[in-house]
DNA sequence: TGTATTGGTTCAATATATGAACCAATAGTT
DNA sequence: AACTATTGGTTCATATATTGAACCAATACA
């Protein structure tokens, strides 16, 4: 591994929930000596990408990352092209809707949008979701490379009592997910949390990220679902043109095959 | 200089303007070895930070930077303490207002304003600020250390007839910015345009960006140039202290004058 | 008072980065 | 069509930058 990439490694250990590090505290949580991680925090802390809070002198983030962010999303526009297509989902499910990018083998918060349909609602913060215990995450593995999908075997961490956490289990949802063009995350995350995610890809002919609507287990029927998908299939598909990307073939058949049922439902009643 | 320093300022050479690279112009820009750049992109390019345009094959800014983005602000809010001051900004003097932030020797943009008072304004674009010739930057250098005062001394790019290209020149105009507490940018820029910039201090004691009002040089008069100064120094003492700073005292007592003599001509007329 | 942390530094050993030369593949010229 | 220049990418011996154990001084803790 280049020293580089050793070094860059270090500013994945900064969450929301730690967005401040020590020196030792890094140099345990990447299992590297010291010296060499104070290196690469000195080499980083040089750049902009992290600085030392003056008071606790611990590393932080540090501003040369928000010019670069404004120019990547000037240069390759993503959340701009998710705005609406969020907000109208929001707004025809009543529920919360989220969109997330794929980065390595991580999915992270783009945009999200609540919905003010209820007077509860499903609240995402800002953590990134778990790529086998989320719709999103779901989405995405069963329409990725194989690469990434090894990667996210290791360790299926189990967050509720639903959460799968063999490789077995998670090889099935995703068979079913790439057979109904959905990743079902019923309460596998969050008790009481039911989340539904449809991938989007972009010009790099694949899966660039998901997005997903999440409410409360107890309001899902089967016309809530129906609907969700419904205006998932709408969403995923004008984000993904706008990224420039192409739904594949098979994925697009299967989503045809729902707005099929969906319309036959709507004749019935 | 370090490998990983090397390798992240060729982060540096992606701007609005050549949002992408190729190899070859990277490594002619940076003035090093093919094969040396050649394995610095790889690396970044396996953290994320930039990845291949799979049309051109060229290299351009990656996703990873923007969950650090998103992250860094929520550590460290500085976007958020300036929108509302910026506003107030722009609504009172009429003209565009903004914020930039000070990030090794450049000046990127935070925000800006602009305002509906006139059919005529100036249009700030995202390119960084130039530190000599700029309102902001010269607040920012009139308040700065040594280091950076000695680093943007080397070369001062002419951008206009009026611009300062004679260290001599820039010394005189600095010391008049620490003598009114404010710099001043009369078409030194860009023709036309009339800057009036005012440093912003952060939690580490120094300077960490500057606020500015940019207005077309023939709307400037006694009047406006009082209105717009006044302005500043509210919004650069509020932004000051939600960024966890101290203006210092010699700037406080200059700007205090100004108060006074601000509010003399309003009582004459 | 003693002990265990912390952030940071030193220096010899060595692993890693470097660059000249070399590809194959386009793109531009004549 | 043939020639040339340029592109992205690779190889390998050399040299240089990186590494980590040991070592500080300064706090924090008991």
């Amino acid at each position: 591994m280049s020293t580089v990439t050793k070094a860059l490694e270090l500013l994945n250990y900064f969450s929301s929930e730690t967005p401040e590090l020590g020196l030792s505290e890094f140099a345990r949580a990447a299992a590297r000596d010291k010296a060499t991680v104070y290196r690469h925090l000195s080499a980083l802390e040089k750049s902009g990408f992290i600085e030392k809070n003056p008071r606790t002198s611990h590393y932080r983030l540090g501003p040369a990352v928000l010019p670069l962010s404004r120019l990547r999303e000037a240069t390759v526009p993503r959340a701009v092209s998710v705005k609406q297509p969020l907000a109208i989902l929001a707004q025809t499910t009543g529920e919360t809707a989220h969109a997330s990018l794929l980065q390595g083998a991580k999915l992270v918060t783009l945009a999200r949008q609540t919905s003010q349909a209820h007077s509860t609602g499903v609240v995402v913060n800002e953590r990134t979701l778990p790529l086998h215990a989320s719709g999103s995450g779901l989405a995405v593995l069963a329409f990725s490379g194989d690469r990434l999908r090894q990667q996210s075997y290791a360790p299926l961490a189990r967050f509720t009592e639903h959460t799968v956490t063999t490789p077995q289990d998670l090889e099935e949802r995703l068979t079913n997910t790439r057979k109904t063009g959905f990743g079902i995350a019923n309460q596998t995350f969050e008790t009481g949390v039911h989340g539904i995610g449809a991938p989007v890809f972009d010009d790099s002919g694949t899966v660039a990220g998901a997005i997903a609507v999440a409410a409360p287990a107890y309001r899902i029927n089967a016309r809530l679902d129906h609907t969700i998908k419904s205006q998932l299939i709408i969403a995923a598909r004008s984000i993904t043109a706008h990224w420039g990307g192409r739904v594949p073939t098979k994925l697009d058949d299967v989503w045809d095959e729902h707005s099929k049922a969906a319309s036959e439902i709507g004749a019935n009643e």
